[in-house]
DNA sequence: CTATTATTGATGAATTTTCATACAAATAAC
DNA sequence: GTTATTTGTATGAAAATTCATCAATAATAG
């Protein structure tokens, strides 16, 4: 690679797609609200996923791992591997459901719990700097519209 | 893994986090939206950050590729390799900027364009249908407000 | 100038994710 | 009640991403 051969120009003055793109904006505010969380996700020693996986089951456990999957917009294998690593962790726990065979059902254990606590309360107070300036109407309307675009269809 | 020790029981009732919190109403947001447009991407043969790539390099080219990586919410190393297989694909072209020799410059080629555009006005298509019931004003102000979490800070 | 520091991108190794598939249990059909 | 079919999860191999670091160039300080 490195011709010179079959560019195309810049484009100029007019507005650019991906500058008014609704699933730009939708990313673009995702991660720049995510990326100043971050730092504190990190320095408790957790991924991503981890700290989205370990909220949601603080909000809701037994959950048996396709549901699980769902929830944190990620696809089942992933959430299999990830959760085999929290649970050498002690972080959650594995259990067959008795009423489903086929189901693995988990848990956070109490070390998760106490693990992830203290970062929901940072990324709610995280959440409320963020929205300073805002009514509470305002961000009402703003979430209501974001449920609105999630679950119409 | 699997023993019944340590589990800490769900929670009820009350509102749960995940489901009020503004990173995961955004996610889920994004998430939607794009699950219901990747069908058109993987149909072109694309992944998601393909479609990223090209449809930012078709609005606005050459970029250096940091830029880009910050354009497309991905690290360099991760958007340096992307570029790697799309040059061999001969949809995005490499050259040395002349003007600075540490940066490389990406460009679309007529055969990424090619490729893009078709998915570009689909896009567009999809998010009008996506926010059919919203006033014109309604979608202004959610776009506003997205860029406004992007950029205040 | 020359030396130091900062910036830009590439790369190898380790980790994670994905894809395809397999297996087991539950449900539906016949 | 067997035999399909569907559903839920795990897994191995392949692919992509990440982390740490390096090399090269540019910018800055002295």
């Amino acid at each position: 690679m490195r011709s010179t051969a079959n560019a195309v120009p810049a484009q100029d003055g007019s507005p650019r797609f991906v500058h008014d793109y609704l699933g730009y904006l939708l990313g673009q505010a995702n991660h720049a609200l995510f990326k100043d969380f971050e730092a504190v996700v990190r320095a408790a020693g957790l991924g991503s996923l981890e700290w989205r996986v370990l909220a949601t089951l603080s909000d809701q456990a037994p959950m048996p791992v396709g549901q699980l999957a769902q929830e944190v917009l990620s696809q089942q294998p992933t959430v299999t591997k990830l959760l085999q690593r929290l649970s050498a962790q002690g972080w959650v726990q594995l259990t067959d459901d008795p009423q489903d065979q086929r189901r693995t059902l988990v848990t956070i254990t109490a070390a998760g719990q106490k693990k992830i606590t203290p970062l929901m309360a940072q990324a709610s107070e995280h959440e409320k700097q963020t929205l300073t300036g805002l009514s509470a109407a305002e961000i009402q309307r703003l979430k209501a519209q974001l449920r609105a675009l999630t679950h119409t269809r």
